[in-house]
Order: structure tokens, then sequence, then C-alpha cells
DNA sequence: ACCTGAACACCGTTCAAGT
DNA sequence: ACCTGAACACCGTTCAAGT
């Protein structure tokens, strides 16, 4: 019931790619994904939904192209001289803030293969196991492994954030892993042990530093897999 | 430009939320998550789309009913007596099997959060970790890592598997391995050099292998952060 | 070349009416 | 209690007609 007030402004500069996809991401994230639509969008823009497709393919397109635009300006920064295992850190923690303040790419960026958001994370990423010294042989499974692991998390904090939005919407997040966690804890005692028994630890756990230690994780598995010696607790 | 040729059979059994699960799944598996409607299940099943929200409150709910009907049919099998880090693999490889022969759960996985279908999966890695002997405070870290991994790979490949099934569904997965290979190979040679190097490996990689190659990963920067020492390398 | 907006072919969901 | 199917309130997309 989100009231439509909202009135088209007087458009005074010329319709364009680059002026549709920035509306999109405004409505993604003020509205959710839900919340994007070819006549909302061409609300805002003071035309009609058929002006739009004069200059996107369709709703897919403009998906991409909105995760895209958002996923490169965060790309941009980040250390530029740090040490590799620093620099692979600081990127994929990076990408993780950017899905925390654009929920909507999480979803996308699980949804679309190959494309080109998840290929410059890709590159940067090989990068940096380049420097770590992976040998060449092993690099694509290496570089798999973060992104996937990255991926997952993406796609997870987005959800979570939809849940939470669609849900609780006046509660914060502290209440609401208060609300999951205690639902665990009421969970069959035979068929869910070790999830009862972990209940606490989700009501306290910080979401950057769980997705940090799974980082390591895997950076310290390539490591003793594959590294040079000694580097495997660096 | 699907034929619709199939007739309503005559129905025999009542309705029921486990026969239209059942047929959802047939639905999902035939023709996609495009081709989930409630009008088409409702044909399949002799009836009018308003009949089945008398056994289900709407589409979300019919989506996790149908990937939670999968998963839990995957999780009963898997050997009961192996050694923790073998049954983690073998349950891994099962949720990735199941994306395989459903990649529409591998979406769906990755969009719900904390439902049922993943909590079924959290358990089971949970026990493993448990018997590999993390220490309790850890433990939800080392399940969260392994289970937001399966999550990236299932959802990646849920993906890859609809733009081969939309784009190219007449080639096969070794011509469309090839052809992202390819046009891996045609990127900006600055902009792009790891992916233009990798471009080779992708199209000689195993999926399994690469999946399993990051779960060790994984498991293996646990144990060397965790587990009794001299458990890293087993 | 670019825009307009009505129209088309769908959706999920509701609900009065039936049995 | 359970089913029916027309109707409602939307979608994305197309396209003849305008400028």
């Amino acid at each position: 019931m989100a009231t439509r007030a909202r009135r088209p402004e007087r458009r005074e500069e010329p319709l364009s790619r680059e002026r549709i996809v920035e509306v999109a991401i405004e409505l993604l994230d003020t509205a959710g994904e839900r919340g994007l639509t070819f006549r909302a969008l061409a609300e805002r823009l003071a035309t009609g939904p058929g002006a739009l497709y004069w200059h996107i393919a369709g709703k897919g397109e403009l998906l991409d192209a909105a995760t895209d635009a958002v996923v490169a300006g965060t790309l941009t920064a980040g250390p530029v001289d740090a040490a590799p295992r620093e620099a692979t850190r600081a990127l994929a923690l990076g990408v993780f803030d950017a899905v925390e303040a654009h929920p909507w790419i999480g979803a996308q960026f699980a949804r679309a293969p190959w494309r080109s958001p998840m290929l410059r994370v890709f590159e940067r990423l090989g990068r940096q196991v380049q420097a770590i010294g992976v040998p060449e042989a092993a690099q694509f499974t290496a570089v798999s492994a973060l992104l996937n692991y990255i991926l997952g998390v993406a796609g997870q904090n987005a959800a979570n954030a939809r849940a939470h939005q669609e849900r609780q919407p006046d509660t914060d997040r502290a209440q609401f892993l208060g609300a999951v966690s205690a639902s665990w804890a009421e969970l069959d005692p035979d068929a869910y042990a070790f999830t009862r028994n972990v209940a606490e630890q989700l009501r306290d756990h910080d979401d950057r530093e769980e997705f940090l230690a799974g980082i390591d994780f895997i950076l310290t598995g390539i490591a003793v897999r594959h590294g040079p010696t000694g580097t495997a607790l660096s």
C-alpha cells in the first residue's frame, strides 16, 4: 500500500539508457525488486512504458545494466598495493557492502551466470590469486571457490534483507535475528539438535565477521594446497 | 511456443496439498520456473486455479513446499558411518546433484532465507562439523561458510542451466562451455587479462570436481583454525 | 530518430456461487 | 468442507500513430 504520490517531474534532459538505469536503481533501492516495473519507471521519467524499449531491450537487460553499474562503481575503490590476502579480503568486503546497500544485486548476482558484473569480480579475484602464487593450473579452481562463496553470501543476505523488509519492517536487525534465533530454539530436539544448539550464536553473530571468516577458510585452504610453504597461517 | 496439448486427465484422487506439490515439481522440471503457473497447474489437475488456494496459501508457499520435498528426499540417503570429512563431502554432493536434477531448487534455495529446506542442510552440516571436533563457539561460523558456499554453487548451477536451456537448448554442455570460453578469449586484454588466461581451464573443467575442491578448501581452513592438530591435511 | 499510450497476452489472487 | 471459474488488479511487451 505504498503511496504513489510522486508526481512525474517535467523532463529537462532527454531519455537515455544511462538515465533509465539510474532511475531503475533508485526504484530498486526504495521499492525493492517488486517495485521495479516499466510503468513505475515510465511515470518517474514522465513518459510511456513503450518509450523505454527504444533504449533497453527488456527487463532482463535492465536488471543486468543496473547490477553492473552498481558493481562497477564499488570495484573502483580498494587499496592498490596491499598484500594479496588483504586485497582479497578488501575486494570481498566491497561486494559484501554493495549487497548490503543494494540487496537486490544479491539476487541478481546469483541469477545471472557469467555476465558482466560477475566477470568483473572474477577478474579482480583472479589477479589476487595469481599474486598469492597459486600455480596456473589451479587458479580457476581457487577463484571459483572464492567467487561461489561470495555469491552465496550475497544471495543469502539479499534474501534476509527481503524477508526482514517484507515480514517485519518495523523491527531492527537485532530483533529480527532474535526472532529467528527463538524459532530455532523451538525446533524438534531430535531432528534439529545441532541447530538448537547454535541458536544463541546466531543471535549474536556479526555478518561481516562471519563473512570474512569464510573467506579466510578458503584462502587458508588454497594456501595449504597450492601456496608456497609457510603461507598457510599467514 | 510450447504445445499445450496435454489434456486434463480425469481426476480419480481428490485434490490434496501433496498432489499439488507433486505436479508442481513435474511442471518445474519439465517447463522451468516460468512454466509453473496456477493456470497450468489447475489444468493438469483438472480443476480451476481457485481450487488450489484451498490447499496452498500462494505461489511462495508452493515453491517452498516443492523445494522442501526435493531436498528432504535427497538428504535421506548418504553413508551413515563415514568419517566426518567424507560424510560432509557426500552431503554436499547430494545437494549438488539435487540441483543438477532440478535446477529450479538452486534459485529457490538462494532466494528463501532460513526456511525449512535450508535448515535441513544446515543441521546435517552441523553434525559433521561437531564430529570433526570444531569447538562449540566456532561451529556456527564453520557451518555458515560451508552452507553459503553450497548455496552459491547451487545458485550458479541453476543460473547456468537456465541460460543453457533458454539460449542454446540444442547444444550439449561441452559446446555451451566452449562458447563461453571463446567469449572470454575475446575480452579486452588489459581489463580482463586473468579471465582470458583461464578461459581454457573453463572449457575443460569438471563442475563436480571443482565443487568438491571448494568444499576441501573450506574444510582445510576449518581444520587449520579449529581442528585438533594434525588434521589439516587429512 | 525518438516518443506516445492504447492494446495484447499473460500473471497471481479473490470471491460469489455452487456441491 | 471443498470446488468452480469468472473477475480484478496487475504485469512485460508490442505497435500503429505521432513529432
